[in-house]
This record gives C-alpha cells, structure tokens and sequence, in this order.
RNA sequence: GGAUGGAUGCCCGAGCGGCCAAAGGGAGCAGACUGUACAUCUGCCGACUCACGUCUACGGUGGUUCGAAUCCACCUCCAUCCA
C-alpha cells in the first residue's frame, strides 16, 4: 500500500488525472474548470452514504476509492451519512419503495460505517475527513420556508425528465419520495454554505441527486459547485458484480468472511482483472498493465494478487495471509495446512446427514442429491453411495471432505 | 369516491376444476470442458422417506365440490382508467 504522506508531500498530480486513468470517472460537469480547481488548492469535497445496512459492501467500493485518491492528492473529505434521508428512500432505480428506518438504526449503521471507511480514508491528521449527518438540518427544517427558499428552484417538469422518476412512473412513486431529489441538493447546498464544499461525487445512479445540488448552489449563490459520478463495477454480462449467493459482498468480516471475500476476486473473470486493480487496488498502473498482459492461465496469478491486495485493504494483513493460506491448502492439494473444524458426530453418521450438519446442504435432500451427482469426495475417494456413512469412506475421524470443485474442507469427529 | 385488472415457488412468469409440487426463463448447486475464470453443454433444483408414499405450498379467511392455484363470498395490498 502506498504511503500516504509521501504522495501527499510528492510532486502533486491533479486528482481528476489520477482518477481519470484509473478509469474512475462516469460524467462530470464543467470538467475545465474542475480541472483548475482541484490543481490549485484543497478542495472539501463530499460523498453520500444511506446508512441503510450496518456494513458497507462492494457498490460502496469505488465511491471510497475515489475519497481516498482525492485525499491523497490533498482534498479534503466529507463523508455524508443519509440519516435523514434515509427515513425517506431513495427512489433511484428503485422498483419498490424503501423501508423507513428508526433513528437508534441508523446511529448504529453510522458507527459501522466510520469504522469501515477509516481504512480507507484518514479520519486524523492534516486535511482529515469529517463525518457530517443531514439529519442535523433535515430533521429540523421547516416545511413552509424550505419549500420558499429551496422549493422554487426545483421545475416538477425537469425532475420529471430524470430517468431515475420516469422509470418510476409507472410503477408509482409517492410524494414522500419524490422530494428525495430536494433534499439530497439541499444537502449540497448546505455542506456548500457551512464548509465551503464545491464537489461531490457519487455512484452514476446518483447523477440526477448530484446535479440537482451542483444547481440549486449555482443559482441560490451563484458559486461553482461541481459533480463527479463514477462507474460501476459490470460483469459482462451486463450484471452488476459484488452479488452473491447470499446477496451482496460486503466488507464486514461478520457479513462476508475474509476468505469469501478473498475467493469472490480470485475467481472474478479474466477481462475485469486490470479494471478490478486499477479501481479497487492501489497498485501501480504499470505493474497492473504487467500482471495482465496475458489473457491466458498466466491471468491466475494476477487473480491472486488481486484477491490478496483487496483483502489486504479491506480485511488487514492478518486476514489476508490468512485467507491466502486456506486457498493454497484448499486449493493445491495436500490439505496438511487446512485447519481441521471439529464436528459432534459419530462416525455413523451417514453422509447426507453430515452434510446438513456441517451446512453444505440445507435438507437430506439435497445432500442426497449432492451425492448423486457425484459431487462430494471425502479423503479423495467420491462417495457414490446416498446411504454411505462416514466410516465407510474413512477409517479416520480426521478427514477431508470436498463439494464440487471448491469446497474443500477438514474435519475432526467429536 | 367509482370502474377495471392483478397478487403463483429465491426472482420473473404460464396455468384458470382432476393428468399440478405447478410450463418456461433467470438465479443457485453438481457434472463435462478448463486455468478455482468466462462462455458452452448435461443433470438437479419444497420437506420427510431406501422406497410405495406422506406432509406443506399458488395474498388472507371462509364456502361450493367426490376433488380447487383454478369457481363463489368477504378482507388485505398493488396497478390502470374515470372523478
């Protein structure tokens, strides 16, 4: 990992270079005069998080990537937590109406969330990041003079042209929600008068919120206000990555376990690799360029950097090396090193049951079924029997045990 | 407030009295091919049972019927049109 103060202190690169090379930037607004901006002195500069969940996950990714480059480049970073937005939705991109949230919720998503980005961004020191809450002016407002001051710069028939409410017309959007675009450009506004800031930056689906804001500042203050969406992260086939079996990947530990998280890279397809680096890693461009020059079984080595570097920035080293570990054991043969997780169970028990014990199937159904298909290998021999029991296939009590092709597990009998 | 249409398995969606644990697609899991990739192909895909089978499921509650996801009544929620 870089070190911060040096490429503090270094020669100073334009922050929009950095990101642009990276490949971070979707659409700006006045891109010039940004330019100039961010060249000539610090700039506060702000990134919106709904506090819906307690742990951040991979969409929230590159949003954080691009904080801390700018950081680095010597901005100076506002996180805005929604938690007062939140008590209404956003509605982008949205087919259904979100689900309110209580305030002891969202303090306590707060709080996650802080934890999480410190490693990412520096919350101490010179040019350290802020954490500010809109519910500190939403929750507050008064409904008469915010729909005088700010209501009159919003035209119904412009938001109307927004993709994120025309996509919403027919399926309905109520009013409560159709007021988000309001309150997320009165958030910039606010931000703008009490810490002076000038940009924000954002997924692309929070383009149309982002502009809203970058609007109302220049024609309630007629000051530069400035928006910078970025890309999202596609398989290609047009689906969003970071989805799991079990929904997103998210950076908790609790959520997602290191070595998920670790295998979920390692096994990202071979055309998203470099893309994958240069947006979620540190890494030089010229070593990333290096490790993905060839498109062929020499990409598995990129993977495992990859899978090792994110891991390293989300988890710490600890759990990298750890997760690093457990693949090679679980992965080139052997199985010595693969830690040996203790099961009650009597070596009478059938497979199948084994199976819904130790979780790799959720019925006996599906664990006899597993079985059927020839999936499930125990000591290296595939049990082929439904009816097998662990002691027909292990004279041991210790043994290794293999779903399909990447499952591979040891376990001790209690 | 009125009229009409709708609610089906993890998701989308067909079924409209017995042949329905419910077509098709997606997701998922396993197998083949590989590089722990992508794409492709094959199988599986409610629970329990070795199995015959049994149970639980088509928004909710009742009803008609030998038999209901399918018909009827009421309720809840959603959409469209009219006011």
């Amino acid at each position: 990992m870089a070190d911060i103060k040096k490429v503090a202190t270094g020669k100073k690169k334009n922050a929009l270079d950095i990101l642009k090379e990276r490949g971070f930037i979707e659409q700006t607004v006045y891109e010039d005069d940004l330019y100039k901006l961010l060249g000539s002195e610090s700039v506060p500069f702000y990134a919106g998080f709904d506090p819906t969940a307690d742990s951040l996950h991979i969409g929230h990714y590159i949003p954080v990537m691009a904080m801390a480059h700018l950081q680095r480049a010597g901005h100076k970073p506002y996180v805005l937590i929604g938690g007062g937005t939140a008590m209404v939705g956003d509605p982008s991109y949205r087919t259904d109406m979100r689900q309110m949230m209580s305030r002891e919720t969202i303090n306590h998503n707060v709080e996650a969330f802080k934890k999480q980005l410190s490693r990412f961004i520096s919350f101490s020191g010179e040019g350290a990041a802020k954490l500010v809450n809109n519910a500190d002016w939403l929750l507050s407002l008064n409904y008469i003079d915010f729909l005088r001051d700010i209501g009159v710069y919003f035209s119904v028939n412009k938001m109307l042209t927004a993709e994120c409410f025309r996509s919403r017309m027919e399926k309905g959007l109520s009013f409560l929600e159709f007021n988000y675009m309001l309150m997320q450009g009165y958030d910039f506004l606010v931000l703008n008068q009490r810490h002076g800031i000038k940009l924000q930056i954002g997924g692309n689906d929070q383009w149309a919120n982002i502009l809203a804001g970058a609007d109302l500042i220049r024609r309630k203050e007629q000051q530069d206000a400035f928006a910078m969406t970025f890309k999202l992260l596609l398989n290609s086939d047009g689906s969003k990555m970071g989805k799991t079996a079990k929904g997103a990947l998210w950076l908790d530990a609790e959520k997602t376990p290191p070595f998920e998280f670790y295998q979920y890279f390692r096994n990202v397809e071979d055309a998203k690799v470099g893309e994958c680096m240069r947006l979620l890693t540190f890494m030089e461009l010229s070593e990333i360029a290096e490790l993905t020059r060839h498109m062929d079984e020499r990409m598995n080595a990129a993977k495992e950097r990859l899978a090792y570097e994110v891991t390293l920035l989300v988890h710490g080293q600890a759990a990298a090396d750890e997760a690093q570990a457990r693949t090679k054991a679980a992965f080139s043969g052997g199985g010595g090193e693969l830690p040996a997780e203790a099961v009650k169970a009597s070596p009478d028990i059938p497979v199948a049951e084994f199976l819904v014990t130790i979780g790799q199937a959720a019925s006996r159904g599906e664990a006899k079924r597993l079985i059927e298909g020839g999936g499930i290998t125990i000591d290296g021999s595939k049990v082929t029997d439904i009816a097998a029991k662990v002691s027909d296939m292990t004279a041991e009590t210790e043994f290794i045990l293999q779903k399909g092709k990447k499952f591979r597990a040891k376990y001790k009998l209690i």
